[in-house]
DNA sequence: CGCGTTATAGTCGGAGCCGACTAATCGGAT
DNA sequence: ATCCGATTAGTCGGCTCCGACTATAACGCG
């Protein structure tokens, strides 16, 4: 097992696979990202996108392609991805989807403590998730729909948004139930703790 | 609604939650942490353990307590929260359940450019990710009803692993779901393009 | 009673990340 | 002709995060 990777933003995954497509300047892969939507993916920011690249300049696994100038504007470097790159970008790929990573959602860490709430306040809290999840849910199957509809995509192409739907259901699903749970009382409260603790005294 | 938060780590929340208890210093919240196995939810590591508690602090969520010395070993300082900090850790955990924040978890980017991998290596990757969700559900559900019997806590004390084991479980089934549909071929790979994007080869 | 080991407690510098700012150009309205 | 705002393109400083390192005290052991 290789000492952590060189390259770990998620990013640079992004950038790596707009150049497969072709040659770009930063603010090309910036604009094509968000195009696509692919910013509800990978966190965008145009500050770390500039540091990404140089970092995967650093690393080899793209290149200064040219350094072109249009009219009068500042000029731009275009980047393309090396053969190195390109076997780094499929083997860190490969490696992503085979292990599951530890991954921090606030949301896990905002249930640790939910005794703290209190049932009502918990209760209240998680319907109104419920609500903006079904919401969100309703939104992203009508974009889906759209745009398979209006570019004759095949599914492949939109197959994080699957992803995506099936996860935000699931999430769904559990808070419609804790809301449920805390309702009918199957969920208790107990009394002494308000902070999840479980001190035991002895 | 406020401009950006001022705290935004979430070890802050598990800090927050810990003081909630009773006063601590920073290490026996590190050791704590550990002990009760939440190092799983909150990222913790001691540099930023310290970090985050010096900026709580700046914001006046925490106080020092105490400047104590046991016997000649380093002077520890003692954290409490203060009135406005308990406020704050209310309003904050609050927020976060009922507004799901955008998250990007790793393997939906890497999921973006699944056709970049060819059906083959593809569905052994997703294959290989069943297995070991799998594997990490068994251990998890033993490590939750092996706590439960010795403790004999209450359900709402390791609420946050149903959660976890339930999004686990999600994404097992979509993983399985998704490896099964390219073995059969009902997620087809378009040929003229092994990277999202459309790649023509003229 | 010296001596290596583990536990205790924390510091520090560098890398990463982000948003606010700069600056030039182009297209249309005045 | 010119002024305004949007688009194009990128820089910069500060804050956050992290891991590697330091240093002392208690503990066991031959």
């Amino acid at each position: 097992m290789a000492g952590r990777r060189k390259v770990s933003n998620p990013l640079a995954l992004a950038v790596m696979g707009l150049l497969q497509e072709k040659p770009m300047h930063p603010y090309e892969m910036s604009a094509t990202l968000r195009e696509r939507q692919m910013d509800g993916v990978f966190k965008l920011s145009t500050g770390t996108l500039y540091d990404t690249v140089e970092s995967l300049a650093r690393n080899g696994w793209i290149e200064p392609r040219s350094t072109v100038r249009d009219g009068n504007r500042p000029q731009r470097t275009v980047y393309a991805h090396t053969e190195h790159g390109h076997g780094q970008f499929l083997d860190w790929l490969d490696e992503i989807v085979r292990v599951p990573a530890p991954e921090y959602p606030r949301f896990l860490s905002a249930v640790t403590y939910l005794g703290a709430l209190g049932p009502e306040r918990a209760e209240e809290a998680l319907t109104e998730r419920g609500d903006r999840l079904q919401e969100q849910i309703t939104r992203m199957r009508a974009g889906l729909e759209e745009v398979m509809e209006t570019h004759a995509l095949p599914r492949l192409f939109m197959i994080e948004m699957e992803y995506a739907l099936h996860m935000s259901a699931a999430e769904l699903e559990w808070a419609r139930s804790a809301a449920r749970e805390i309702r009918t009382g199957t969920l208790a409260w107990p009394a002494q703790a308000p902070v999840a603790g479980g001190e035991d005294g002895s």
